[in-house]
This record gives C-alpha cells, structure tokens and sequence, in this order.
DNA sequence: ATCGTCGTGTCCGTTGAATGGACACCGGCG
DNA sequence: CGCCGGTGTCCATTCAACGGACACGACGAT
C-alpha cells in the first residue's frame, strides 16, 4: 500500500485507470483519448499503455488505438459464476428462445448493479440496448429486482437509501412500495417490471439457485409492452430457472438463502 | 518505463504477474499460492492483490482465495475479434452442432497458439479438454493448421523452425511434411487432423473469413478416431464456415488474403 | 499443554523506479 | 509556411513501492 491512502496515488490505480477506461461504448481508444478519459498526462498513460501492451493485456491496432487484448478476455473467462453459470445455462435459455422468440437475458449481481453475462436476442431487436457485460440498475429491471430481493437486508437498506434514477415516468422510487414488491419477490420468485427501465419494454425475471440454496443470479424475458407474452411467458420462464438451479444441485426442499 | 529495461522489475509487470498467475487448471488462488506462483515477497503480493480486490478486478472468496473479479471479466467482453464473432458464429455453430452432434469449436490465432473463443460440445463428451479460453498448438490442431497455414510465412518459419512437440506417436513433427500440408490447406481452405493431439480424437478445420478476405477466424469440428463422421462432416463444415465469413461481410470473389 | 508450522496481516526505513514537464517529430490543413 | 493535434523520447527529482521483520491465530503432532 502507498504511504498514505488517497486513492488514486499507486502506480495499480493508475495502470486499472488506463484499463477501466475502456467501455462498451469505446473499445478501441487511442492514445490521447486514454490521456483525456483517465486525466494523466500522457507520458505516463503512454508508458502504461505500453507495458500493458507488451503483456498482450491491449493490443494495438494498425492505426494505432488500442484494444482488450486476448490475454485479458481469456483472463475474464476464469471469473467464476461466469463460465460455469453460462454452460449450464445456455441450453435453457435456448429452448426459452425458440419457444418464445423474446429476448431472454441472465444477470448476475456485482455491488449495485446487476451485469448480464449472458443473453439471447432476436435479430430484429426492438431498441434494447442491452449486451454482455453491460449492466442494470437493481431496483428497475427485471433480473435487478431478483437480485435486490436476494441480496440480503443491507443490501436492501444501502440501494433504498440511496437516490434512486427515475429512468422513466413509470419507474418506482418510493422505497416503501419498492420493499412490497421485494417481499412479493422473495414470495414468489419472480419479478415483473413494467416500462420500468425502458418505456415499451416490459419483463419477468426469476431467481436462479445453487446446490446451497443461494440466489446466485437471475434470468429474464423482455418483449414489448402490450403484447400479451408478459404472462404467457411466466410459466415458461420459472420452469427454465427451476432446470438451470437443478443442474446447479438445487432440489425442492433445498432452503432458498439470500446473498 | 522504468530506468534500465530489465524485464519484471515495474510494478505494471508485476501487477500482472499476479493476474496471469490465474489459469484454468488455478482459477482460486491463495495469497500464499500467489507468493509461489510469482515468486514475489508476500506483503508485496498481498499489496497487489489487495488493490486489485479494491477495484474489483479480484474478488476475494470467503475462504479467503482470490478469483478474477467480474470487472475484469466485463473488460475481457471488449476484446475485438471476440464478441462480435462469436454473436456472428453462434448460430451457425449450434446448427452445425444439431446437424452433427459433434464438438464444434471456433478458434482465433494469438501468437504462437490457437485461443478457442467459443465451443459447443456433446453432454457426454469423450475425453475432450478444450473449454473456452483454452489455447491449441498450431501444428497439430485443425484449427491451428489452418490458422497456422494463413497466418503468413514469417509466421510459418517462426513455427516450423521451432521445436514441435510431439503430443501423440502420430503428430506431424517434419517440417517439410508440414509445409504441404499447409500449402493444401492454404489450396482448399481446409486442414484435417487424426490423432495428432489426442490419441482417439480427429477434428477437421474450415477457415473463417471476414470483409477484407483476411482469415480472422478457424472452425472445427471434433470427432471419436475410426467414426466415419470426419469425411461426413466436411461439407456441412464448409458450408457453415461461409456463412459464417458472410456475415462478416465476406462474399465470393473477395481474394482471401493471409495474417 | 507445548511447540512447530503455515497462512495471513501489519509496520516502517530505505531506495530506486515511476513520474511528468520539456522537447522533438510528423502529417494534415488553412 | 505556420499552426495544431497526435505521438514518441528524455531525464532529474522525489515520493511511493518495496520487502525484511515482526505478530497473530489456527491446526496438528508430540
């Protein structure tokens, strides 16, 4: 650790600053653009560019911006709750697809946020931006309130006291009415939003469980408000979770445990 | 950069000793598994791996074992090359996987090695260790073969000049052997191996590529020695492999070009 | 109960590596 | 031609990383 603690001071910082600037928005970055985003001059963001570069952690493009190199992609692919999460899961979300023909995502829960790690679409997408590795906001999409309500008291109390984004006129940011619907969730597993996070677009999430009983993601369906799938699409959707948490080692009778 | 050049002696390289430490034999780590695997002092491992928990790029086990944080795995989701093949190639590879109910495997070149970017595999799989993330050699393996044979002749020398490991007694080792067998595949836009990586294992390869005729990609697929699926396989494996390049926006006429 | 071992966590004086301001090069543009 | 934005290089200064030393708790054997 550095002397002091100011944040921002250690060489790390600075070098994951360089490395966190990049986004789903940029993934290509030159030189200049890491200088702008991290707000280091640029000898030292070129210094670290390069050492990572040499690495294979960026790599370097022909016109000279740099990209995720492989070897951290292939990194990522040792995160856990990713890989494993993602095999087991695929297949019934692919049944889930075909059978539907909506969008169907799964998400985890890291801090605040809930990050897609995987997810199925249509080719004619209705304007939905989500994507793997992006992320939602726990207390108005669907998978987030799963999440929210498995997350565990403090959880909870830390999200609701906080200022909730009103992404839309129908979003809930009243904490008592949002609880009401986390106890519901927790009742039933499953969750629903309505125009919530995006207006036209609604969806019904379930919780996924592992061989200990604990909520370690949730999966989705999305279509488009007014279409009459919203529920029909419910049976389908518990089922496929109840399949996922049994490959997992999750039984009835297995005590369902939040966090 | 640091003073003198000697490699290993900045923080960036040692900051990513300890992440590269993390494979997918040791995706858990302990602090002291960190010490050995880096051979660096344990309060300067733990300092690192302290910070990198911090940001998330670690995240810690409540065994206290290290993983790759999530952040990390959403940075490895912005690699080129990677998301945007594998959304191309799905579809085609789950057809190609219903068709043949075979081990389908899509592969980039990095470096010296083939990196398997997506797979699609029977349940009851026969002794095949590949996972996504792995890493294939290239002169033994369909889809380095054929990645190998369009990655240019500098690269060709490189490899053929090296050591060639000899996996099983009938991996091709002979250089000169080797070039043909490259000049076919260069020919016919296709490699086949049998049993030259895993005894019992024969795979054959199609080469992915993409709007400029520049070869991005290598699809395979893997078979039990002695089923009479290798020779059965090739055409719906080369069908799938266009399409794939299609979507890409490679059309017929495009002159296929190396690296 | 006692000792040894192993993994983990903390402290702090030393020092050498990271820093970043300054300078230089290059291509495009008005 | 002069200006500008992006890129690449240099090197004296200094401050943050370093790592040896110490400490704690858990476990197992004696």
């Amino acid at each position: 650790m550095p002397r002091t603690n100011e944040p921002g001071r250690s060489v790390s910082s600075r070098l994951l600053q360089v490395l966190f600037s990049f986004g789903p928005d940029q993934s290509a970055l030159s030189l200049t653009d890491l200088e702008r985003r991290t707000g280091l001059p640029h000898a030292t963001v070129r210094r670290l560019a390069m050492e990572l570069t040499d690495v294979g952690a960026l790599s370097r493009n022909h016109d000279g911006r740099f990209t995720i190199g492989l070897r951290l992609w292939q990194l990522g692919t040792l995160a856990p709750l990713t890989e494993s999460l993602r095999t087991s899961a695929q297949p019934f979300m692919e049944d889930l697809y075909t059978a539907l023909r909506q969008h169907v995502q799964l998400a985890v829960r890291e801090g605040a946020e809930a990050v897609i790690i995987e997810r199925l679409s249509a080719p004619r997408a209705p304007g939905l931006v989500s994507q793997v590795g992006g992320r939602l906001p726990l207390h108005c999409s669907g998978v987030g309130k799963v999440l929210l309500a498995h997350g565990g008291g403090d959880l909870i109390d830390g999200v609701l006291s906080g200022k909730l984004r009103r992404y839309t006129p129908r979003t809930v940011v009243d904490p008592t009415a949002l609880r009401g619907e986390l106890a519901e969730c927790r009742r039933t597993g499953t969750a629903s939003v309505r125009g919530e996070l995006t207006t036209g677009a609604d969806s019904v999430a379930t919780r996924i469980v592992d061989g200990d009983g604990m909520v370690v993601a949730a999966l989705s369906v999305v279509v488009r408000t007014g279409s009459v799938k919203h529920q029909a699409a419910l049976p389908s959707l518990i089922a496929s979770g109840l399949g996922i948490s049994r490959v997992l080692g999750w039984r009835p009778g297995i005590r369902i445990r939040d966090v």
